[in-house]
DNA sequence: GTTTTTTCTTAAAGTAGTTTAAGGGTAAAA
DNA sequence: TTTTACCCTTAAACTACTTTAAGAAAAAAC
C-alpha cells in the first residue's frame, strides 16, 4: 500500500475501516523528491498537501536583498504546504525545497475536497492538524518578538529534536533570524554552561 | 436591527438575503466593553468570535518575567479572537483587552456551528476571513525574523493605518518587540529622513 | 477641574547580535 | 577518489537595540 505511512500518522488521530483507507489511498500520489529540489516555488498558487515519509524539508521566504529566511521545517511524520495559499488560490510568497532526499505523499486540492465530502472523519482530522500548525505559528510569533536568540534555539531543540543534528546550521541560524556565526557563538555558550 | 454593522461587513464578502440576515441576527449578541477590560483572560478557552463595531482591542502573551508582549490588534471591522484555542477547544496562552471603551457584536461557538450547517454562505465567508488571519501572522513571522524595527514600524503603519495615531507607542512598541524608547528614536530618524 | 497615572522624549552606558575575514573540516558531486 | 562546494568556528570591530534615569506633556481618573 502506497500511502501505508500516511494511513499510520492519520490513525493516531482517528481509526479508519479498511474501506475508508483504500477511499484516501485513491486519492493519494506517493513520490521521491531529490536534495534541494522544490515541491513550491514563490509566484505559484500551492496546490496540494505534502505528508513527508521520509526526509526532510523547509518552507521559506526570499527577502528584497535575495535573502531566505527559513518559516518553518518539517521531518518525516510532518505535514508541510503554504495553507494560505492552498485556501485563498493565490500565489505563495515562499518556496518549499527538500534538504535531503525525501519521499513524499501529496494529495490535490480537488481529491482533498472530494475526500472532505464523502470523508467526513478526515475532515476533523486535517482541521486538527491545520488548527496546531496555527497554535504553532503564533507560538513562534511570541518566540520571536519576546525570546532572545539563546532562548529560541533552545525552544528549536524542543519542537524540532529529530531535526538539531541533521539540519546545517545555516539552516538553523536562518529559522532563528540570526547569523551562522552568532549561532556558533550561542552552542559554545550553551557547552560551557552559559 | 443591533448585527447591523456586522452584516455590512459581511455583505463586502457575499451579497445575503433578508432571512440569511435575520438568521445571523439572531445568533449575534451586541455589549459594550469599558477601556482595559479583557474579553479572554490566558488560561480559559476562547469561545466566541468577535466583531469589533468600534474602539480597539490587543491580544498578548505574557511572558515568564511578566512583560506582556503584543501579537496583534483588531479595531472597528476586524474580527478578533484566539483561533487556536477556539477551535481546539484547548485553554489560551493570551489576553485580549478593550485598549479603548468598545462595542463589538459576538458569536459563540455553538452558534456559529449552527449557521455553518444552515448557511454554507457564512461558512464559506468565515473560511476565508481565517485564512487571511494565517496569512497575516505569517507574513508576521517572516518580517520579525527579517527585518530590522525600523522597518517593521513602518510595516505595522501600513498594516494598521488607522491605529498608528490612536495607540500609545508602548503597545506599538510591545507589538515590534522593542522598547518605547527605541521606537521614540525610530520616529525621530523617519521624521529627520533617516 | 484637579490630581494621579501613564506616556513621550532625550541621553549615556551597556549588551545582543552582525559583519568581515580567514583557516580548517566535512560532505556532496564528479 | 579526487575535486569542489559548502559548512563550522574564532575573533575583532561594528551596529542595533536595551537599560536606566529623569523631566516634561498628555491623558485618565476622581
Amino acid at each position: 500500500m502506497t500511502a501505508e505511512p500516511l494511513i499510520t500518522h492519520l490513525e493516531t488521530y482517528l481509526p479508519f475501516e479498511e474501506d475508508e483507507k483504500s477511499m484516501i489511498e485513491s486519492r493519494m500520489s506517493r513520490r521521491t523528491v531529490k536534495r534541494k529540489e522544490k515541491i513550491l516555488r514563490a509566484g505559484e498558487i500551492c496546490r496540494f498537501y505534502t505528508f513527508v515519509v521520509s526526509g526532510c524539508f523547509r518552507m521559506y521566504i526570499t527577502d528584497a536583498e535575495g535573502k531566505e529566511h527559513n518559516i518553518l521545517f518539517a521531518a518525516e511524520g510532518d505535514w508541510i504546504a503554504d495553507i494560505g495559499s492552498f485556501h485563498s488560490e493565490k500565489a505563495s510568497a515562499c518556496d518549499i525545497q527538500a534538504l535531503e532526499a525525501s519521499e513524499i505523499i501529496q494529495i490535490q486540492q480537488q481529491d482533498l475536497y472530494h475526500l472532505y465530502i464523502n470523508l467526513e472523519k478526515l475532515n476533523r482530522v486535517l482541521r486538527v492538524i491545520v488548527e496546531d500548525k496555527y497554535v504553532e505559528i503564533q507560538n513562534r510569533v511570541f518566540e520571536t518578538i519576546s525570546a532572545t536568540a539563546q532562548q529560541r534555539y533552545l525552544a528549536f531543540l524542543r519542537q524540532y529534536p529529530k531535526l538539531s543534528n541533521r539540519l546545517p546550521n545555516t539552516q538553523i541560524a536562518s529559522y532563528l533570524g540570526i547569523t551562522p556565526e552568532f549561532l556558533s557563538m550561542i552552542r559554545k555558550e550553551i557547552v560551557s554552561g552559559n
